[in-house]
DNA sequence: CTGAAAGCGCTAACAC
DNA sequence: GTGTTAGCGCTTTCAG
């Protein structure tokens, strides 16, 4: 039962365990012949170097922290999957935690992470931060962080984010191009930074292609729910202003609105055109398929990892972070609840 | 920039280093007056334990492994959910990996959680895991181990299942409460338990009912995706046996079918009705909205921590492993793919 | 009530 | 080439 230790392959080997220890690290100063025996009996009794030993030694625990809003969610969730591959390839494990929007859960798992020492943290903000002390801080001390689409503009570090007042400008102008003019968008909360940037990208299409904006024509919701979608759809439906196109904050607030409109025997996309953000799976089979807009999680957890890796060994060279700031590329996807454009 | 310790807390207070760590353990021996001293200069200079010396001696982590077929995932993202919510509750973090259905990650992955020396792991065995000695000898050297979910009754040790078995037996039974009597069954792949069980529920409820077994009723599908569904309800349609039910193995299946059946002006449910299983998000969504099994993730993710908790208290206190078994309620909930039932 | 000392298992600088 | 030594930071006997 007695765990095998270098100690112990030492002693049977007649060796020191700094040998052993060098045998096995492949040191250019130990024979082969040694290399050879150690090596051998390490394998026999089937030894592991205990990795608490080894990280109170190098300072590294090789393992990560990953704090998102949520984890039953089709965009986080590829985010999750992408940071969690690539940290593999690297040979980092990564330990997730959810906020689920709470800042007050936020601040409290920040602290578990750098208490557990982990080499670095991937984080998005919740909807609830006001405040950022706490990443500062961490940042301040020295652990490696890189924030991931929800961010915020005050906290100097690396960043991947989808550039989402540009997202919002083209899936406006996809539904201007595809003939609407009494666009309406459902937005969500005032906080984040994408709820705002969406909307300036709506803003910014109609003007840019001389339609009027429309307070009338903005419907904010609060919960970016299937049932919110629904609800707001009824209210779109009785808008004196006859609305032909809808940019919803995503997806599921756009099968919502669809679902009632089908209802209501209203015609998609002929008399009232949707089109969503993100392209969750859902989206993908509704009736008709939702047009959205494309966020790759995927490829944002792994460029989100890849910053990290780069910062955390800019601060074993000493060096200082680089706070680069990486734009994930989106895209339109047309599918059938939208014209085809000109 | 020099960390804190023990060691430097003690010099100026000019204490010793076991004093100050009993101090703030709020060991019995040490004076109020001690105790008071050392704790204001702890929470001034801001003092952390270091967890990997803290590992080391107490040889123990707080920190478990989480080996997953998929994330993005209804039912594994809802798990993991349930998993972290739980083990955060008992001061524990979870590492999440995910093997992607692929035996030979399965068992690497296995390795770089024992070589992490976590508490504990959590698996889900793969579709195409053949093998358990990575898993039983990983047992037999004392980690703690729970399967969940995808299981084998080959390895003794604790368990969080649903009784597949049941549940196909009532997701079949209320095809037939509805007045369904050609019930197609569309199975996944041969090899996991769950296939095979959900399988015998429904030749069970056939038989239980009068209902005569055919094997052409059966369709075999090996990637459970929404095309796949398409596909074989495009089978369906062709069948010479007139089939007025399906019970699909998982709810994307039952989406794929449902939609091609739409496109074929079937009246659903009246000139087929279908049942899916595990109560994806989606299933609630489609039109019509489909019945389904509820598989409840998130409490079997809490259950599957209990029960490693457990185990990881018992090795402590050097008692044997309960290898305790938890079967989770399903639920059948009835939408509008199919007839109410008598 | 407090402290000295040993040691968890590993690594690296420096001798020999 | 190999060994000695000195820790990393913490906990826990066991003396005093």
């Amino acid at each position: 039962m007695a765990n095998v230790t270098l100690k112990r392959i030492a002693e049977q080997l007649g060796l020191s365990t700094a040998t052993v220890s060098k045998a096995l690290k492949n040191y250019s100063d130990i024979s082969d012949e040694t290399k050879r025996k150690v090596r051998a009996l390490a394998e026999e009794l089937n030894y592991k170097p205990n990795s608490f030993a080894q990280s109170l030694r190098n300072r590294e625990s090789r393992i990560i922290g990953l704090i998102t809003p949520e984890i039953v969610h089709h965009f986080f969730s590829n985010i999750i999957k992408g940071v969690i591959d690539a940290a593999e390839k690297s040979g980092y494990l990564v330990i997730t935690l959810r906020s689920g929007e709470s800042y007050e859960t936020e601040k409290r798992q920040l602290r578990l992470l750098r208490d557990k020492n982990v080499d670095g943290i991937l984080i998005s903000l919740s909807d609830k931060t006001i405040n950022y002390n706490h990443i500062t801080e961490l940042i301040k001390d020295g652990t490696p962080v890189v924030l991931y689409d929800k961010i915020s503009k005050l906290i100097n570090c690396p960043k991947v984010i989808i550039n989402d007042r540009m997202a919002a400008y083209h899936a406006t102008k996809h539904l201007i191009d595809s003939g609407c003019c009494a666009i309406a968008h459902i937005r969500g909360p005032l906080r984040p930074q994408t709820t705002i940037d969406r909307f300036m990208g709506y803003k910014k299409a109609l003007a840019d292609h001389g339609i009027e904006f429309c307070e009338d024509l903005v419907f904010e919701t609060s919960h970016l729910s299937f049932e919110d979608g629904y609800e707001i759809a009824g209210e779109i439906i009785k808008c004196p202003i006859k609305i032909d196109g809808i940019f919803a904050f995503t997806d599921l607030l756009a099968a919502g609105a669809l679902h009632k409109l089908k209802e209501n025997q209203i015609a998609i996309p002929d008399e009232i055109s949707i089109i969503g953000f993100s392209n969750w799976f859902l989206s993908s089979i509704t009736s008709p398929a939702l047009s959205t807009v494309d966020q790759p999680g995927y490829l944002m957890g792994q460029k989100a990892f890849e910053l990290l890796l780069k910062d955390i060994e800019n601060k074993k060279q000493g060096r200082p972070s680089t706070a680069e700031i990486i734009e994930i590329p989106t895209q339109i996807i047309p599918r059938d609840s939208t014209r085809p454009g000109r």
